[in-house]
DNA sequence: ACCTGAACACCGTTCAAGT
DNA sequence: ACCTGAACACCGTTCAAGT
């Protein structure tokens, strides 16, 4: 399209395969890549095939596997909150960004493996960065609670994120189906407290605890907050005035 | 010592180099390599080597490198729990878990990167399980509600002490660094909060928001114990119908 | 200016052969 | 019974050479 033409801004030569390199394009091959074979097919090899490029001319874009990675992470990151627009009520504002982060990881759990311990450092995560500090700082909080707050959050978003993407993704493959075969055998003697669980925990594990984690999490920044405003006034605690 | 002779079940020939191996060697040798030069250090032929024995020998012993990743991350569990009993307040107990596994994985932190979300299925882990839902059901919570909880509790755990390790594997190699760079370089026109938030934002995510969201956790529990207690009885919700 | 291709130094895993 | 060694099919990255 016609993006396509402004986007480039270099003229490039096409691969022998007759694309056209671009970060964009190199980044959303990545990123099926890894949704097609797991984050063992992430590969600059492969990925020069999937392109239609040699594989080194990728060192163009990228100044190699970790550059890439991050480039996918932050990739990820605008897709996940693309379009989103706090509405007035911080609790509200911060739970659909965090379930918003929690679904995009969720929605390819492979890349999200490979991508959700990473900083990227990159638009999308500083735009990130910059509306979740303004939530927080719109809700009532000083800069050091915010920046202490949105720390928190997103370590409890990404964090589930990643160990529920980890299980999604190995489901079948090994890992998970031990909530199904070796804990469901133990027996009762040796491990009471497992063999009374079975059932349930089979299900506990396979679902999600993440929204119930963050419910908790909010109740406990609510209720920080109210503290702050008895103490310090609308803008906060004591961090405010350092 | 003697323990050596009583686990070698098997006789074992020596390698060309003279060492006997055995899981534990291998396992440890592994925890050893991923310490001192990463994840990325970890390899099937540096393992046979640092064994003084030939690669392929480690096929012996575990069916492939996820088998032994899975052994690895078993063993670390093992290590941070030794010893550990749960004291008379659930919620202590639950704390101590917690800070333990969390402290285990801070103090090795590439190698908490490479096994924090793996299912092991192994002997360390099937006690862990076991030891939490004993205390989450002495608390008073009946098995539903507890298998929930458990696994609320030890995502929070793991995914915290993922990031985190992540965080502290990386830094100085570029991630982290990105904080104190690209964050603390970024106009107040554009970025006004990230701006404001400049110095405390640094120091909050090179710091764990581990023990605060636990702290919130255990309150959110409390009081769903409280509830509970309320509706159903000492042990628990309605759940515990079923 | 950008892509290619050969080269280097690695991987995991298998399996027949040794002891 | 257990370890070895060659072999197979891969890796990431660099750099001179092509167009």
């Amino acid at each position: 399209m016609a993006a396509d033409r402004l986007g480039a801004q270099r003229r490039r030569r096409p691969t022998r395969a007759g694309t056209v390199l671009s970060h964009e394009l190199i980044v959303a091959t990545a990123i099926r890549l890894v949704d097609l074979h797991g984050s063992d097919g992430l590969s600059v090899r492969r990925l020069g095939a999937a392109l239609g490029a040699d594989p080194s001319a990728i060192y163009r874009y990228f100044t190699g596997t970790d550059d890439l990675v991050r480039a996918v992470a932050d990739s990820l990151i605008g897709r996940a909150l693309d379009g989103f627009v706090p509405g007035p009520s911080w609790r509200a504002a911060l739970a659909e960004m965090g379930e918003r982060i929690y679904a995009g990881c969720l929605a390819r759990p492979r890349a999200a493996v490979l991508t959700a311990a990473r900083v990227t450092g990159r638009v999308h995560e500083i735009q990130a960065v910059e509306v979740g500090l303004g939530i927080l700082r719109g809700a009532g909080f000083g800069v050091a609670a915010a920046s202490r707050s949105y720390h928190a959050f997103i370590d409890l978003t990404l964090g589930y994120a990643m160990l529920d993407a980890a299980a999604l993704a190995l489901s079948g493959a090994g890992d998970v189906a031990a909530w199904g075969d070796v804990y469901a055998g133990l027996p009762s003697g040796s491990h009471p407290n497992i063999a009374a669980c079975a059932g349930s925990l089979e299900q506990a594990m396979s679902g999600s605890a993440y929204a119930s984690a963050l419910g908790f999490f909010l109740d406990g920044l609510t209720l920080e907050l109210e503290r702050g405003e008895k103490v310090g006034g609308r803008f906060g605690g004591p961090e405010n005035r350092l």
